[in-house]
DNA sequence: AAAACGGGGAC
DNA sequence: GTCCCAGTTTT
């Protein structure tokens, strides 16, 4: 039996439930797919069913304000997706009556859309006879084929994409895709792949060649930058009287675009009170500060893929009136990222 | 061609 | 700690 044959039958046995295998509305497998980007199930299907419910149409999701999805958006990472998705359903809504484009060749014109996203929407949706590339098919394809060609060199997944459109299968590409990136997920996984009763193992060159925990070669380790994070936790009251705080927004390039934070003052390393105090931007009006108490003193370490972010948060009181204050019960309706979020839950407000 | 871009789970 | 996840965009 032909190698996606195999598939489509481990996939037929195999296969789990998941919200968006039961549709092939375009713009619910669009929204799972930019979802699922570099992020596992486990961790983006809650999303999902929040983005679903939220927004049940692409109409719904394109009149919202950016800063509602963003805060929807909030804790699952890489924001751009967030950016390029209301971007995408802006276009789709207002540009295109609300339709997806029904093609790989239109599909990958849309912001956020790359060839692996274009493939399943093009194929899953629509029967398009397209290929996907993840990374589970790039483990897969390297292993069954025993390809010690690394995925991500020069033409890596141009050769990988080739040699995937030279196995799939002409008929039943919608589950053949899936099942290819299920097995992957679930049989052929990348730690303890599950080799013993694995339905491919007496054709798998790797297996044969003992060399599966070696494949996919992959090159490139990530270095990572150390950056030096002073929040200033305002606390003061507007003319109202009310406790309020002050939340800025990011702009411009770099992490954490459009999500909002405490006033940043950064450093090339650690630094004490002295150093803050000279750095603190003057709209703050430093000369009507009263006190200021490092909430930390060891340094929280937010992780994040090319930068590690040594973190301190300081308590920063004012008898001056912040007109442009956030009232403390409304801190929760902005997006923030992770690292902010977790300090407003302990700090209590 | 290489780097940037989040956060979390498995080991 | 390391790896990597239904990748895309920018430099």
């Amino acid at each position: 039996m032909p190698f996606s044959q195999k598939i489509l039958q481990w996939y037929a046995e195999n296969k789990r439930e998941l919200p968006w295998r039961s549709t092939t509305d375009p713009y619910k497998i669009w929204l799972s797919e930019i979802m699922l980007q570099q992020t596992r199930v486990a961790q983006g299907t809650p999303y999902y069913l929040k983005f679903v419910k939220h927004f049940p149409t692409v109409v719904h999701l394109a009149d919202a304000p950016e800063e509602e999805v963003l805060k929807l958006w909030q804790g699952l990472g890489y924001y751009s997706r967030a950016r390029n998705l209301h971007a995408t359903a802006k276009k789709v809504a207002y540009k295109m009556n609300g339709e997806f484009p029904d093609s790989y060749a239109e599909l990958i014109k849309l912001k956020g859309i790359g060839d692996y996203t274009a493939s399943a929407i093009a194929s899953i949706c629509f029967g398009e006879l397209q290929p996907v590339v993840d990374g589970n098919v790039f483990r897969v394809l390297a292993r069954y084929f025993g390809v010690d060609r690394p995925i991500n060199d020069s033409g890596g997944p141009k050769y990988f994409k080739k040699l995937a459109r030279e196995v799939m299968p002409l008929e039943e590409i919608r589950e053949y895709n899936q099942g290819i990136m299920e097995f992957g997920a679930i049989q052929c996984a990348p730690k303890k792949p599950y080799c013993l009763h694995c339905p491919l193992n007496e054709s798998c060159v790797a297996l044969q060649k003992n060399k599966v925990h070696e494949l996919p070669i992959k090159l490139r380790k990530t270095k990572v930058r150390n950056r030096f994070f002073n929040y200033l936790v305002v606390l003061g009251q507007n003319e109202q009287g009310e406790s309020v705080s002050i939340l800025n927004q990011r702009t411009g390039k770099g992490i954490w675009q459009n999500l909002y934070e405490f006033p940043l003052v950064e450093s090339e390393a650690r630094i004490g009170l002295d150093t803050l105090k000279k750095s603190i931007p003057s709209n703050l009006q430093p000369d009507l500060i009263n006190e200021i108490n490092l909430y930390n003193e060891k340094e929280i370490v937010h992780k994040l893929s090319h930068q590690h972010l040594h973190t301190r948060f300081w308590i920063v009181k004012t008898t001056a009136v912040i007109s442009k204050g956030i009232p403390l019960k409304d801190l929760e309706k902005y997006a923030v990222p992770v690292l902010i979020a977790e300090f407003m839950k302990a700090f209590k407000f």
